[in-house]
RNA sequence: GCCAAGGUGGCUGAGUGGACAAAAGCAUCAGACUGUAAAUCUGACGGCCGGAAGGCCUACCUAGGUUCGAAUCCUGGCCUUGGCA
């Protein structure tokens, strides 16, 4: 039996599965909201961590949110700063360390911010997204069994603070059950199968909206770790929905969904796009895409000697802004002369193409 | 015509007797990028052989010369730019 589900946004019901793009600091970069719109994206991802140094509360409260601030009629989901657990973090103990009270960053020898599930989720209100995820320590892809135990026993603990914190705004606020937005949990253990079933065990006692399937997805050889995907999608509630952290390639999300997974979001395709690389469909028209085809795409990467006569369009499947109007050419050139213009073109359609990808899951 | 400066790899441009197949940047080519410390990073970039260490060949306008050894010093030629006539 198929399922039902939607993302609730404010009034909205966005069928599934949908892929948000990164707006890590309010912004998807090169893109403002317009752009995005014209993409046909649906939501966006923002970064609680970024935005409570470089935002701040006060300018959040003011606006009411995120959204209104960034004049950003879509849905939204806050990251809650994990993911920093890692990139920053433990990617070198310099810059800062993880406790059980909670994440330390040490911005500089004289400052440095404290971060705990209370504040990630605090902060996440704030924002007023339509998804809290509860902060979480992430599980370093190198460590050994007891290690990622270690991360995930913090991880649910964390996850406990994080709810009862979710709760307790949502009392103060008088925010209605109907109302509320989801809160996201995420699971933790690496590639340890028993690890990843025993978190998913806890944070259902605790009790969330969804789970996120968290850590990184790549084992050494580079390749996708469905396995773990499966073992989320085998333990999880029926009704929960599933959220694909920073997950993926096309091909990933296209056989996540398939397994069961409902979320996505990533930064390949606004970073490929500003790194010259962009996706385009093997096909002569958005009807002809056949995603289940094995190369159902390719690369196309605009700075190269033999496109800068090129007078064709980048894609025929496409019908992005760049698509419609400019030439192979002529976005070779504004890489070349490295306008921002480029950056822009390229992000427009990378996105377009994961919006259709994602027009393309939900047909089926 | 005279005076001055100069001609270096696709381009800009260091190097002024041996550590030079020649810095650096650009361009080009290849690769990476997965809850964004990323409009970024890595590698190749005269030819041939080798997996590599390395080896061989051809090279700093051109023709000679000095020297154990020259992109670097000397002489002639050609060319470019600036100043003066």
């Amino acid at each position: 039996m198929a399922k039902t589900k939607f993302f609730k946004s404010k009034d909205k019901k966005i069928p599934l599965p949908v892929f948000f793009p990164d707006a890590t600091r309010g912004v998807v970069k090169a893109i403002d909201t317009s752009d995005l719109e014209s993409t046909k994206t649906p939501g966006i991802l923002v970064n609680t961590y970024h935005l409570y140094r470089e935002l701040g509360d006060e300018v959040v409260k003011k606006f009411g949110g995120i959204q209104r601030f960034m004049n950003w009629d879509g849905a939204t989901i806050s990251d809650s700063g994990g993911f920093q657990v890692m990139s920053i973090v433990k990617a070198n103990p310099n810059s800062g360390s993880v406790i059980d009270k909670g994440v330390i960053f040490r911005e500089s020898k004289k400052r440095k911010i404290i971060f705990t599930p209370e504040k990630s989720v605090n902060f996440q209100m704030n924002l007023n997204c339509d998804m809290v995820i509860a902060l979480d320590d992430f599980t370093d892809p190198n460590s050994s069994y007891d290690e990622a135990k270690d991360s995930v026993e913090r991880t649910i603990k964390w996850a406990k603070r994080s709810k009862d914190e979710f709760l307790k705004v949502c009392r103060e606020k008088k925010i209605d059950k109907k109302d509320r937005p989801y809160i996201l949990g995420v699971v933790q253990g690496g590639k340890y199968q028993d690890l990843r079933k025993y978190c998913i065990e806890k944070l259902v006692e605790i009790g969330f909206d969804g789970f996120g399937y968290g850590g990184w997805p790549i084992n050494k050889q580079g390749n996708f770790d469905y396995e773990t995907a499966e073992t989320m999608v085998k333990y999880s509630p029926k009704n929960y929905l599933l959220y694909g952290l920073g997950i993926g390639k096309p091909e990933e999300i296209v056989k996540c969904v398939k397994l069961g997974f409902d979320i996505f979001d990533c930064v390949l395709p606004t970073r490929d796009a500003r790194h010259k690389r962009l996706y385009v469909y093997n096909a002569d028209s958005i009807n002809d895409i056949d995603i289940n085809s094995p190369d159902f795409y390719s690369f196309y990467v605009p700075d190269k000697e033999k496109y800068y006569k090129d007078d064709s369009s980048v894609s025929k499947a496409c019908d992005c802004l760049l698509c419609r109007k400019y030439s192979k050419a002529y976005l070779a050139h504004l890489f070349r002369i490295k306008d921002f213009t480029a950056l822009r073109l390229a992000t427009i359609h990378n996105l377009r193409f994961y919006s259709i990808l994602m027009e393309k899951l939900r047909r089926k």
